[in-house]
DNA sequence: GCCGTTTTCGGCCCGACTGTTTTCAGTCG
């Protein structure tokens, strides 16, 4: 990340400009990884870290908490930090950070990104050799140099060149809707011929996280040579990297790896939970059972060397004397606090989902007609889906005319008409104009079921109009949704500069529902501001943005963006029948017709 | 550097693997 992003120059550019978040965590990270080269206390290394995640966690601006003397309510933020924060945040350096990086080199603590380089190796280079680049230290390595260096041999040496090699071809994260379908492909695969007992995906896409690095597949095999066998001999299977007794790596044609690792039975749920992590909530689980006298690592939780559970996760909680935390909860985001108190939500399922908010046809860019899509729709076990093409300005989309959508109006009352199972809801994708003005005029919008309003051009405002076009947007009476809040695209857009905590506000103002995108390259509103939105008492509603009918699928990857979220069932609006539905919309309308 | 049912000092999560070692450090997850 650090070589690609040129970060530290734009905050140059911007001295003066207050620090996002994610700026203030990244100058910590850094902080920490200079003191890991310097060989500081791993304790203090840690805290740095620590307060990077919370900051990376925090659903509001740091900014404002300065403002508001709030920053010491953050966990892992004490005074020194606060202080930091605030000078991070008002004059957009840290002195601290400055000095810091005149000992050592931004240069120098990049190079810790490449695997096989910790901050030892890192601080050799640095003071044997000045290097200063990934090409200087590729160049030292095949010139077999590096390997006079003390604790350095040929196979060391050998370790970096791979790792420069594997870096090079990016340890970019994926979509989880690009790896889940692979990756559950896998297991079934697994579960039939691979001789094992108990198999369950684990890692970060158990999970759920909405990118992936790579795929951890946990089993318990009765043959372990055959397994690893049935396992590398796998068509998708391009190279297998290590095959041993209990853990068998290998890397698939599109190079994604998978890590297949055998457990005994009776360890089977202390390693799912290892596992599964994240790393952060194993260490709080960790504190928790030294604080009960106890031990817990992959194998189980055990007084002295008695066990006492191991063999499910469920019995690993319950001995800690917790309720069972969800997978999607497992990021040390107040979960384990909430599981103390009784408090962790019931979070909304697969079976609560009654449709779809958000699916094209082909009025506009979609692929299938009506009743390709409600079949669909049936066979995922919905009773009603909105239909929302885009509006007219977004020709490339085939927006449709107001003609046209009265046409369209007309089709899905007819439809709705002979169907006894799936009823469709007439919508709009209506495009947001850069001044915050809808596509269609009010009494246009006022005739359809559904108004789900998007940013889909001019994305490089800055923040202040960004955020008051999108505000604009949401002051209009008739929008119902705003679709993909933030404009991201996994791996390929940055979010737009738009105020998250400010629409979430308005959002809870107007009564508006913000939309989890849960199309694979999207996933916005992301977890944390899902989970915000939900705190501010906003409604939020899940939509696949399929333009094909298979596409539908999606919905269910916006579900655990949505389940990563807490969201529960009541704070999610596909979770009503299609009555409470068109009430519920038809009730927000029918107070945009009153006079304001 | 943070934190407190182990409260203002003395703790701070755990283990595997690898490579270089002769008892262990570095890296990773």
């Amino acid at each position: 990340m650090w070589l690609t992003q040129p970060f530290f120059g734009n905050m140059l550019v911007r001295m003066v400009a207050a620090l996002r978040n994610e700026e203030v965590s990244r100058v910590f990270r850094a902080i920490a990884d200079i003191l890991e080269i310097k060989g500081e206390s791993r304790f203090r290394i840690n805290a740095y870290r620590r307060a990077a995640q919370a900051i990376d966690n925090l659903p509001d601006h740091l900014e404002d908490r300065v403002r508001e003397n709030r920053l010491l309510t953050i966990p892992g933020i004490g005074k020194d930090l606060a202080a930091k924060i605030t000078e991070l945040v008002t004059t957009g350096k840290l002195a601290y950070f400055q000095t810091l990086q005149s000992e050592i080199p931004m240069s120098l603590v990049q190079l810790m990104d490449i695997p096989g380089i910790g901050p030892r190796i890192a601080q050799l280079l640095y003071e044997e050799y000045q290097i200063s680049g990934i090409d200087e230290l590729e160049r030292l390595a095949r010139a077999q140099q590096l390997r006079r260096l003390p604790g350095i041999k040929k196979k060391t040496e050998e370790n970096i060149l791979r790792g420069i090699e594997l870096f090079r071809g990016g340890l970019a994260r994926r979509p989880l809707g690009r790896v889940l379908p692979v990756a559950l492909r896998l297991v079934d695969y697994l579960r039939e011929y691979a001789f094992l007992d108990r198999v369950s995906l684990a890692g970060s896409i158990r999970r759920n996280r909405d990118t992936v690095k790579d795929v951890d597949i946990l089993g318990v095999s009765a043959d372990p040579d055959r397994t690893a066998e049935a396992f590398t001999s796998l068509p998708e299977v391009a190279e297998t990297l290590g095959s041993g007794q209990t853990r068998i790596s290998v890397r698939l044609h599109f190079g994604l790896q998978v890590d297949l690792r055998l457990v005994k039975n009776d360890t089977f749920g202390a390693a799912l939970c290892y596992f599964t992590g994240s790393k952060e909530h194993n260490v709080r689980l960790r504190e928790l059972a030294i604080k009960k006298g106890f031990k817990l690592n992959e194998y189980g939780l055990f007084r002295q060397d008695e066990r006492l559970a191991g063999g499910s996760e469920h019995d690993v909680y319950q001995a800690l004397g917790l309720p069972f935390i969800p997978p999607e909860l497992r990021e040390n985001r107040g979960e384990i606090e909430a599981a103390l108190t009784g408090d962790l939500p019931r979070l909304v399922t697969r079976e609560d989902l009654k449709g779809d908010l958000h699916v094209h046809s082909v009025f506009s860019d979609g692929h299938d007609d009506l009743e390709q899509i409600a079949r669909q729709a049936k066979e995922l076990g919905l009773e009603w889906v909105g239909i929302c093409d885009h509006s007219a300005s977004l020709r490339i989309a085939g927006g449709l005319s107001v003609e046209r959508l009265l046409q369209k109006l007309r089709a899905i009352r007819e439809f709705n008409d002979r169907s006894p199972d799936v009823k469709l809801l007439c919508g709009a994708e209506v495009d947001i104009d850069r001044h915050g003005n809808l596509d269609y005029p009010d009494e246009v919008l006022a005739k359809l079921d559904l108004v789900v309003a998007a940013v889909h051009t001019v994305f490089k405002l800055d923040q202040s109009h960004m955020t008051s076009r999108i505000v604009r947007a949401l002051q209009n009476p008739y929008v119902h949704i705003l679709a993909h809040p933030t404009g991201r695209l996994l791996g390929e857009r940055e979010p737009y500069l738009v105020d998250v905590p400010v629409i979430i506000k308005e959002a809870a103002r107007h009564a508006k529902c913000l939309e989890i995108n849960g199309s694979a390259r999207r996933l916005d509103l992301n977890d944390v501001n899902c989970k915000a939105a939900k705190d501010s008492g906003v409604m939020l509603s899940i939509g696949s943005d399929a333009h094909r009918v298979e596409q539908m699928q999606d919905l269910f990857l916006g579900l655990s963006v949505a389940r990563r979220g807490w969201l529960e069932a009541r704070n999610v609006l596909n979770t009503m029948s299609y009555g409470e539905l068109t009430r519920y919309l038809k009730g927000s309308s029918m107070q945009a017709d009153q006079p304001h």
